[in-house]
DNA sequence: CTGAAAGCGCTAACAA
DNA sequence: TTGTTAGCGCTTTCAG
């Protein structure tokens, strides 16, 4: 039944007997302001399934200089919080009739250069950039290129930014680790994992101290350690501080999921008391931390409030450099008896 | 110093006086075997930097018939095996110097369809469709569209296909519990979660049931409870089953990583003796699923392999529609003391 | 209500 | 070594 060769507006043209701008119209959906009489129409449509025409967006992109592409940087797929953001952004852009191309880049200045240039030689509508590590440089390249941008979780000078407000959520966390603390023990809790050097680590660092401060504690520079966002390293440094204090502080504020990956894995070799004498808490959510025996506060960020708003941005043509915080949720630990 | 509309070859040609061919030759590449002079061609690539010139991929795309855009249709981002695989794609796909457009259908035949239909709109040069409800039909349409495509997870009649040993890995993960158990328990091992009509699930269900043919037992239909790959439907299903056996079973297979959360949603809730007298296992790997206490064998996929071996169907114009098996690895319980 | 013609930006013969 | 000429398949005036 189906035509073998891809068919064009021409082909259907021919056979119906019309020009192929009619053709175009009558399946474009312009037909109704060219006033092409639904019968027409009607039978164009029917011969265009019936030899299992599809336009070629190309083409039309080409023509109308609108591709129906939104782009997306991300650091990684493979993370509980970018593959939410990924997941979000693919809804949303479904319901604008688009498709999402979503390029990991791993937070690697060179990858995501090259792929927002990628992405503006596609020419995308437009262009979601979420957890960069050189946000300002990027900004550039799409305002150079008159592509419509939005950063997310990691804000640029430039341009709109929705970021999860980090100040606060490690405020939250903090205390609620702090409650769990015996009160003399308050001088003894460390923040672990993240990069200082990046706007969400330092603000999350900035409200672990000032939550800190309400308890009248200074936090001293030992009582920080940025050891990046990788697994192994975090396990690494964790092992190290043990060693060196000779023992697990009396709390424990671990930044980000990946992180408390790393961690878990040196915690679960050590004896059980030890453990449950140390509070932890995770600035990020994973369902199964929750269902860890030993009770974890985490803070939750909202990946679906985070991508509305950045469309809502782009959908509204605002291109003013200002930044929309979200707060993130603190989720309390359940109560545990098995596992 | 760059410009602020668009450039095209032509405003290039004309700076540099010369023809837009000659400039499309020196920026695509092709000037080699043109042989264009090199110096032209570096006074052409200079004056294009200068300006700020990028393709447009677009009209590249329509006039050659290759687009360099390559499509997966993938359930969800949000789960740890899918997320993955999209990862694994991505980044199998920039090794290519193409772009990778995932787009996620939440296992539902309407927006599968649709899917591929856009992505052939859109002229994707090849498409990996992964864990689809409706394998058949989509390979299809893609045949008819003269798309390259291939077939992960869940395996097309009439497609190549790679796809995870499943039967094996349920074999291994079965046999594992099995040695857990007391003697005299074995009768009473569970399987629970996954969607029977599935292919994956279809297998997994035959290698437990062939693991407990070998301990000399026949799986009654009442121990396998395929109640779908929700977390939700599996909490509830397991809490029923508590119920109307007035305990756990001595063994739980569970399938798949959404269903294990489901039930450990309900496993938390009860005591914790209970619990630890019962085996568990799943067929998904998740790092937090070992860090329990209670020691948890699990099946992991290769994600990796399975969408190298994808692409190399793709790679190699492999139509031929046959099925490749991946051996997925088990993971055994380490030994933890704390959490 | 419909058709003709131009052109989006690029590539690929074929000339020169 | 380079320029000329046709399109790729579609949208979009402008005429009928």
């Amino acid at each position: 039944m189906e035509a073998n060769q891809k068919q064009t507006i021409y082909d259907i043209a021919k056979a119906a007997g019309v020009s192929a701008s009619t053709v175009g119209a009558a399946l474009n959906g312009s037909w109704k302001s060219r006033r092409i009489s639904k019968n027409t129409v009607n039978r164009i449509v029917e011969i265009a399934e019936e030899v299992g025409y599809t336009v070629n967006l190309q083409a039309r992109a080409l023509r109308s200089a609108k591709t129906g592409l939104f782009g997306m940087i991300l650091p990684q797929h493979d993370n509980r919080f970018f593959s939410s953001i990924g997941q979000c952004f693919s809804n949303e852009t479904r319901t604008r009739q688009a498709l999402p191309v979503i390029v990991s880049t791993r937070r690697d200045r060179d990858q995501e250069v090259q792929a927002v240039r990628g992405l503006i030689d596609y020419s995308v509508d437009a262009l979601m950039l979420v957890g960069t590590s050189n946000p300002d440089e990027l900004g550039e390249i799409c305002r150079e290129a008159n592509l419509p941008h939005v950063f997310v979780d990691q804000p640029c000078e430039g341009a709109p930014s929705v970021v999860s407000d980090n100040k606060e959520g490690a405020r939250k966390l903090t205390y609620a680790l702090l409650d769990q603390c015996e009160k003399n023990a308050v001088r003894d809790i460390m923040f672990l994992g993240g990069n200082a050097a990046l706007h969400a680590t330092d603000l999350r660092i900035q409200g672990f101290r000032e939550a800190l401060l309400q308890h009248d504690q200074i936090a001293m520079d030992e009582q920080i350690v940025a050891c990046g966002y990788g697994r192994a390293p975090t396990r690494d440094a964790l092992a190290k501080l043990y060693q060196s204090r000779k023992g697990l502080p009396s709390a424990l504020f671990i930044n980000s999921i990946g992180c408390f990956e790393g961690a878990l894995e040196f915690l679960t070799g050590l004896p059980a008391e030890e453990v449950d004498a140390c509070s932890i808490g995770c600035f990020d959510y994973d369902p199964f931390g929750s269902l860890l025996r030993h009770p974890i506060p985490m803070v939750r960020q909202r990946a679906d409030e985070l991508v509305r708003r950045a469309y809502q941005h782009l959908d509204e043509n605002d291109t003013e450099p200002r930044m929309t915080l979200i707060e993130p949720e603190l989720i309390l630990p359940r109560v545990i008896n098995a596992l």
